[in-house]
DNA sequence: ATGCATGAGGC
DNA sequence: CCTCATGCATA
């Protein structure tokens, strides 16, 4: 057996064999900065943070559970739907942060005594005498918005839709071209009628993951319920969603069709092999890491070995949690635009 | 549905 | 080392 479907921890690369998109998600840098809560009012513009901002962060993650609790506007993550559901478990409520505001705008705070005395211990004297003096969290100027980047190349040219550059930026669009268009009150609308459409024909999420590499479109392959799921959710990027829109459309579109005229549908198939262990952070540093974050979306090597140690994670999960964090921050949020 | 992880591509 | 798209594992 080929295994042609079964999903392997290595060895897979759907979608990427294409030339490649371009100049989508290159000049990004420059947007990047865009949420820096600018903690210079602390004084301590030169050095990057230090002990006492990054004790001050910690602490105050370490009030919210004691004193507030959670009662700040802000959520992490899961946090643009709309009309979407999150019943809030546990998960999402276990996670009270405390958010730039909070850290920015009391300068004088003292941080409940009670606390403080070994939140307070900073991090390692060599966080703030070594090597890092970069201005880092210098005020970020404006933020550029790259709201029509490009769709994803490879996509789109697979669907045979529509041209390379396919994209139309928010308002003035002409919709004259193919049907392309960014729109993001296009997309929300066919993200629900897909969801609705997809339940109706009986499938899964999964099922669509994997039906979608029988539709032997040229660079696309299968994937996951995650993905479906976060598109349908619009909770991908906007790129993302605009990207995977044409081939989730034509698998629709067939699916639909072979419904009607009988019933045969994707195959499933089997799994084995290892499992991929997935680290827990528990919620105190979780909120230490969020509180951190608040400050400084993008702490340097240095920082996060630091943060790592006197959280008692690996660097690496650290560092990735970061990444993910800013990541979550980028995603779709219409919401609020519109 | 979402948290943490991987890997390609880019600077 | 980052971003971005994506996925496995899991709550």
């Amino acid at each position: 057996m080929m295994a042609m479907n079964a999903k392997q921890p290595f060895g897979m690369h759907p979608v990427l064999q294409e030339p490649k998109f371009s100049s989508l998600h290159s000049g990004s840098e420059a947007m990047r900065r865009v949420c820096l809560p600018a903690p210079q009012l602390q004084g301590n513009i030169f050095g990057s943070f230090d002990e006492s901002l990054l004790a001050r962060a910690e602490a105050l993650a370490a009030v919210d559970i004691v004193s507030h609790g959670k009662n700040h506007p802000f959520k992490p993550d899961a946090t643009y739907h709309t009309m979407s559901s999150v019943p809030c478990t546990s998960t999402s409520s276990t996670v009270p942060i405390s958010h730039p505001a909070a850290l920015t705008s009391h300068p004088h705070h003292a941080v409940h005594q009670g606390l403080e005395g070994d939140l307070l211990e900073h991090i390692s004297p060599t966080l703030s005498v070594s090597g890092l003096g970069a201005p880092e969290h210098s005020v970020m100027p404006a933020q550029i918005h790259p709201h029509h980047l490009g769709a994803m190349g490879h996509l789109h040219q697979a669907m045979g839709m529509s041209h390379p550059h396919a994209v139309a930026p928010h308002s003035a669009m002409p919709a004259c071209l193919s049907d392309v268009e960014s729109d993001p009150r296009e997309l929300e609308a066919f993200a629900e009628r897909f969801k609705q459409r997809r339940i109706k024909l009986g499938v899964t999420q999964a099922d669509v993951g994997a039906a979608l590499a029988n539709l032997k479109i040229p660079g696309v392959g299968s994937l996951s319920q995650s993905t479906i799921c976060r598109f349908e959710s619009l909770t991908l990027s906007h790129n993302n969603m605009i990207a995977l829109k044409p081939v989730l459309q034509a698998w629709l579109e067939e699916a639909e069709a072979a419904y009607r005229e009988k019933n045969s549908k994707p195959e499933l198939f089997n799994g084995s092999e290892r499992k991929r262990k997935r680290t827990s952070i528990a919620a105190p540093e979780k909120r230490s890491l969020e509180a951190y974050f608040a400050i400084q979306p993008r702490p340097s090597s240095e920082k996060i070995a630091a943060i790592a140690e006197k959280l008692d994670l690996k660097k690496n999960v650290v560092r990735v949690w970061f990444c993910n964090q800013r990541q979550k921050q980028k995603r779709m949020k219409y919401s609020a635009v519109h």
